[in-house]
DNA sequence: ATACAATTGCAAACAATTTGCAATTGGAAA
DNA sequence: TTTCCAATTGCAAATTGTTTGCAATTGTAT
């Protein structure tokens, strides 16, 4: 769990200011194990009546400095994700299970392919997510 | 390019009625090179009156079928491809410019990563995707 | 040639996301 | 501290992308 002062120094990092919103949405988000919609999101933010508008600007600025990420789950809505640690998921197409996982074996195969790239000499962010059954759907 | 002998068969092996819309977007989504929204796609059907509602049920049917597959490049839409061969992308942030890759060693690293899994035993499908700044834009 | 289920087009609904603008707020500078 | 300004917020309304309902049409198995 990160403290108050943590949270504060993520948004001084991204040169962002320390208002209320983001530091509730920063909070909330710190607990979220799995990514989710902008709704779904603001519904965990009830009480401290934040508009869905602002977390839709929150989640933009944090995405802009790389606090957030997006998921593309292939559902048809935007999933965001803290990425503070680098990860990745399986995704239950049946029932929406999701698993994370890691792999630095990633890393270096992505070097691989862009040094082979005709028009890109580096990598900033790359998405990476697995679809299938899981076993207790199998 | 893909005769209309073989067009047909594609929605034959998909156990798809062979209708005109379905030959005229798959003729189409064959001479597309690059991932476009359902707006983009319907725009180069133009001549052929199909309504863009057809289009979306098309695609919808067509991934179901897995002729086609939804690729995220972290924009606001959802964007389509034909999915006859397997790669994946690289992606501007800036320009937008868009490159295609494979790679095999990719798969190994799957088949790892899965016999890991608590959860999952096997993977459908997988989505991964590049983000950076291209050569020209750096 | 017929019949029925699958597919289509149109209109309208819906959901997700964005924009405009006036009011409020955080933090740098006095 | 107090002042001031740009950054941020909330509300209402607009926009964009996508889906649904239903009657008319079409493809294919019989």
């Amino acid at each position: 769990m990160k403290t108050k002062v943590e949270i504060k120094n993520l948004l001084q990092n991204a040169k962002l200011k320390n208002t209320t919103p983001r530091v509730v949405i920063l909070e909330t988000l710190l607990n979220i194990k799995h990514p989710e919609t902008a709704g779904e999101i603001h519904k965990r933010l009830k009480k401290n009546k934040i508009d869905l508008v602002t977390l839709y600007r929150t989640l933009a600025s944090f995405e802009k400095n790389k606090l957030v990420k997006r998921v593309d789950l292939h559902k048809d809505a935007i999933y965001y994700e803290l990425d503070l640690d680098h990860h990745h998921h399986i995704v239950c197409t049946k029932c929406n299970k999701l698993e994370r996982f890691e792999n630095s074996e990633i890393e270096k195969v992505l070097n691989k392919i862009i040094s082979k790239s005709v028009k890109f000499k580096n990598i900033k962010e790359h998405s990476l997510e697995l679809f299938g059954i899981c076993k207790k759907c199998a």
